[in-house]
DNA sequence: GTGGGTGCAAAGTGTTTGCAAGTGT
DNA sequence: ACACTTGCAAACACTTTGCACCCAC
């Protein structure tokens, strides 16, 4: 449930490898189940653990190797929060230009998009003399559970 | 020349300092004078390097640990543009919000502010439910150097 | 059959830390 | 004096890579 369009984005991504000859094997195929089978965030090491539960074979390597394939296909894109590892996010076959909000507790991240905010990144850009490539806004903040009850849900939750 | 008031947030800091009881050692005293007389961003490397000019017995843990120090205090603000290490900006004690911009080719960063991106994030954040702590809106691209020459002229320099 | 792909373990990279010696206050 | 600091090098965490075998096309 609650699965949008992500076969197409899987589609699209196989489509990719195979104009680039690259290989459809099981553990990518293992791996691009995975990653457009959930909406969620992920890091390498969660890719690599769910991956494995498809397919046992599935090695840190090949994660490592694949996941450079999927941004490169602009079907994932790579979020780097500051944090010890990166975030990848599957969600930008749809949206291509979400922002986030991370609560600096909990790690709760939620997408919004924002025309205003866009357009305002594209004039200031020009001025400055810049073509955007791609934006990132993050705003780290407090959610409101954080704010009431001292910490989050989702911190306890999180293993 | 070019130095705003940066003689300011350097005392900012050292007050800091002797408020948590830290000392005011020759080898902070060489990192702090560097930072604050520098108005560019720069990496825990770089800081190394043109600490070590000013005092040789500089070493690399003390720039990594006095570092915290430093973004803790608000003097300094840390950013983390998803390249392999870390910026660091010694321009917030003047504009605690602002944003920047980075040359995908030669990392060339720019920094703005806008009052009505400031206002869109309050807007959004609070129908997420979360309360601002901190945003950044990193905006990468090309800038028209790199757009018309092919490359930047920074990136030839830069060592 | 062949060129790309894989797992493994070793190597890298930026950053952190344990320790014994040093030093501001 | 005492607690904070330091440099050094070893340790870390995440990611990348060399290599020999493997397999999708």
């Amino acid at each position: 449930m609650a699965a949008p369009d992500r076969s197409v984005a899987k589609k699209r991504f196989l489509a990719f490898l195979q104009h680039k000859n690259l290989r459809i094997t099981a553990q990518r195929k293992a791996i691009v189940d995975t990653v457009f089978n959930t909406e969620e965030h992920f890091t390498a090491e969660q890719l690599l653990k769910w991956s494995r539960q498809k397919d046992k074979s599935v090695s840190r390597a090949t994660v490592y190797r694949t996941l450079p394939l999927l941004t490169e296909s602009g079907m994932v894109h790579e979020m780097d929060f500051g944090k010890d590892h990166k975030f990848y996010d599957p969600n930008y076959a749809d949206h291509p230009n979400h922002n986030h909000i991370i609560c600096q507790d909990c790690d709760k991240i939620v997408e919004f998009e924002s025309e205003k905010i866009e357009q305002l990144e594209g004039e200031i850009s020009q001025r400055l003399g810049f073509s955007v490539k791609s934006q990132r806004l993050q705003i780290t903040g407090t959610c409101e559970e954080l704010k009431r009850l001292g910490s989050c849900k989702k911190k306890a939750c999180a293993t």
